[in-house]
DNA sequence: ATGGTAGTGGGACTA
């Protein structure tokens, strides 16, 4: 049995729908995660996605601003929503679910963005977005007995330095600062967790899931970074079958600026 | 160095 698990932030669900069921209609992932569905959750398209296959929807909405869903077609048990660092923001949440004999805790998350001057004592955005890394370095692979782990999620930082497209020009830029990327890279340390889009693509490789929508041609100035990820729990990776980043969604009429990530396991 | 676009909600803010 392969099981597919498709991450996407999708910047508005209820204007995105139409793109969503194209994406749907063609990938089928088992679980779909979304990031900045900008909606309550009595705004969300509840029935449209559950025409689409998808049952079992949990959702961490807020009006206007950020919120994350998981929709799966396999049933989701113990769900739970984190306000990291106490503000109030919709930016997590988290789920188990069973497939192959094992139980596997999925947390799908929204990072905060950060602003633009990436300077915490002129802007509060940039200090929230540090402390909410912070925070996440608590948050441990193996936190659960007998559980396996999965994170997912826009987590608006890109590590590598082939996860932009100029790391040199972007070294100040906010989601590229050593701060940031040396926070990210302790989180997946101390948490235990395995970068699995970088085990099957060489660091050497370019890789991008987030086009800006200011670029003039996005695809031909190809000015893109890895903000979109999917870890794991050590266990999982011998299981990874393939990730795949549809870039070409990016193209599509009234895109999302970040494209579905998908990952299949061998379970 | 700047401004470029998009979404919510009908301002100003966020990204």
């Amino acid at each position: 049995m392969v099981l597919s698990l498709t991450t996407w932030n999708i910047n508005s669900v209820r204007l995105r729908m139409p793109i969503v069921e194209r994406f749907v209609g063609t990938y089928r992932p088992d679980i779909l995660c979304l990031q900045e569905i900008k909606c309550q959750n009595h705004e969300f398209p509840l029935e449209a996605m559950q025409a689409l296959g998808y049952p079992h929807i949990i959702l961490h909405g807020q009006k206007g601003y950020h919120g994350v869903a998981i929709a799966s077609k396999i049933p989701l048990t113990e769900d739970h929503r984190r306000d990291f660092c106490g503000v109030g923001d919709s930016r997590h949440i988290s789920a188990i679910f069973e497939r192959g004999g094992r139980r596997i805790r999925l947390h799908n998350f929204y990072v905060p963005a950060g602003g633009d001057e990436p300077d915490r004592t002129i802007n509060p955005k940039f200090g929230h977005k540090l402390d909410f890394v912070e925070e996440m370095k608590a948050l441990s692979a193996a936190a659960e007995p007998d559980t396996s782990a999965i994170l997912v999620g826009d987590l608006n930082i890109a590590p590598l330095e082939n996860d932009v497209w100029s790391h040199k020009q972007l070294l100040k830029i906010v989601s590229h600062t050593p701060v940031e990327t040396e926070g990210l890279t302790e989180v997946i340390r101390r948490g235990g967790w395995v970068d699995l889009m970088r085990e099957l693509v060489d660091p050497s490789q370019k890789l991008y899931t987030w086009w800006s929508y200011r670029a003039k041609d996005w695809d031909a100035a190809d000015r893109g970074r890895r903000l979109d990820h999917i870890w794991s729990s050590p266990d999982l990776r011998p299981v990874l079958q393939r990730i795949d980043i549809l870039r070409e969604a990016r193209g599509w009429d009234k895109p999302s600026d970040h494209v579905p990530v998908t990952a299949y396991f061998d379970l």
